[in-house]
DNA sequence: CGTACATTTGACCGGTCTCAACCGGCGTGG
DNA sequence: CCACGCCGGTTGAGACCGGTCAAATGTACG
């Protein structure tokens, strides 16, 4: 706690994020803007306000423009016409939302707090005057955005092809890599979603979820005790990714 | 042929498409620049130059930009460790190519012409210029790239989601509704590509396209004779795509 | 302690893959 | 001209993975 002028642990279980592995840093720290007054100076609404308890969605206005996540896990979802759900993915701290561009502003999917979340924003409009008058903020922005559309394809590839062993593995994986990139602990990974969501999210049943980590710990390649996590060998979990046979049979 | 000033049709089967129903339009035809010099003045290198065999791969260089699909037709391909050919997506006249961001150039994906094809052109670098000085371009480029991150999402979803018959049908509808955002003949069309590319694509195999493809043409949903398609019942389609059950014996 | 829910595990069934044969068009070459 | 092989596509029979149904176990919370 201690007056922490990034912030500190916050209540929820997963790690927070500090400004400078958010991926709107060079947003909001912009060309020739100065000291604390920053956030007000380009009109970010920070965090803290109001935090999203589990279960609530992320406010639609707060999607007119680009949030990110400082704390907590969101699951991106929607419902298909027999009432389940679909979650189209996930995101955790440091990670970037409403990039997405719905025509007539029709909000097809929510981003619903698995857990409390904070939330940070800056408005569309402010976004656009600041690329008017910066370069660097130009770039930054569509960097982003491009960025965006390249892990959004290979993360959806991954998750809905090949075997449920490949999907798990991948998916398993994918956490481990996007915590690594923002700087929180590789491993040690605290699930913020349930066998549920992780089923809606590889397009698969729950029971198969279940069984597949459970193959996993027998085989020694992680250890998992309800929603902790811990990589064991990284290496077989790649292998399982792309495909290649594992444990067909074992003691 | 006749000089067109637009386009003709060209050899190859699939419809072209005229620089108005460009995704690139907005930015080719920025504001204040006139008459026919628009493209040299804009830096676009005009299709026609050289334009692609079946099989052949775009030109790296050429996806240091934005580029767009004239005519003809291209699948985003990759190869797994297995070296069988994974498809992530098509590529239809009109439609965007280059929006990708691959870090540090490392070029994972190639864009392969399915059959005769025409690129246009723009640099980022020249993009970037326009950007600078004008703020229609600045927000054309914003809401292409967030619009593709949108379909992009949306496609994949669909693509490898649900049983064959949901995403057998779900392609067909994708496939239709492309045409008909370009205004090209909605119904009547032609498939690029051949069963091995649909299956790559839909993570199926070449057998279960075909049987999923045969039962809807035993079912009056389609028409189809070779690669020649014609959507006969667009509601049964999107019935089957959402997870109706349907036909379960016929005669 | 009891209820509700999440997760795991087992048995069985069905859809999709695998393997294989067959069909039809196309180009080659006798 | 036709025989032949090749390739893309279709169709059939059996195996296997993952879905379905069911029950047991564990976990949170009153």
């Amino acid at each position: 706690m201690r007056q922490g002028q990034q912030h500190s642990a916050t209540g929820d279980s997963g790690n927070a994020i500090t400004c400078r592995r958010c991926g709107l840093y060079r947003i909001c720290f912009a060309r020739r803007l100065e000291g604390g007054e920053r956030h007000e100076r380009q009109g970010v609404v920070r965090r803290g306000h109001e935090p999203l308890r589990a279960g609530q969605p992320v406010d639609g206005a707060r999607l007119k423009g680009l949030s990110v996540l400082r704390s907590g896990a969101l699951k991106r979802c929607r419902y298909s016409r027999n009432g389940e759900e679909i979650i189209a993915g996930f995101y955790f701290p440091g990670e970037t939302l409403g990039l997405e561009w719905s025509p007539a502003g029709q909000e097809e999917e929510r981003y619903v707090a698995l857990e409390q979340a904070h939330v940070c924003h800056i408005p569309w409009q402010r976004i656009e005057g600041l690329m008017e008058e910066d370069g660097d903020v130009r770039e930054a922005v569509n960097q982003m955005l491009r960025e965006e559309i390249t892990v959004e394809r290979e993360r959806l590839l991954r998750a809905c092809r090949g075997s449920a062993r490949q999907r798990v593995a991948a998916f398993l994986l994918d956490l481990a890599e996007r915590r690594q990139r923002r700087s929180l602990s590789a491993d040690r990974i605290r699930l913020g979603m349930g066998r549920r969501e992780i089923a809606a999210y590889l397009d698969l049943t729950i029971e198969t979820v279940s069984r597949t980590l459970s193959q996993f710990k027998r085989a020694g390649m992680i250890q998992l005790e309800g929603r902790r996590l811990q990589l064991m060998n990284g290496e077989a979990l790649a292998a399982a990714a792309d495909g290649v046979e594992g444990e067909r049979l074992c003691g």
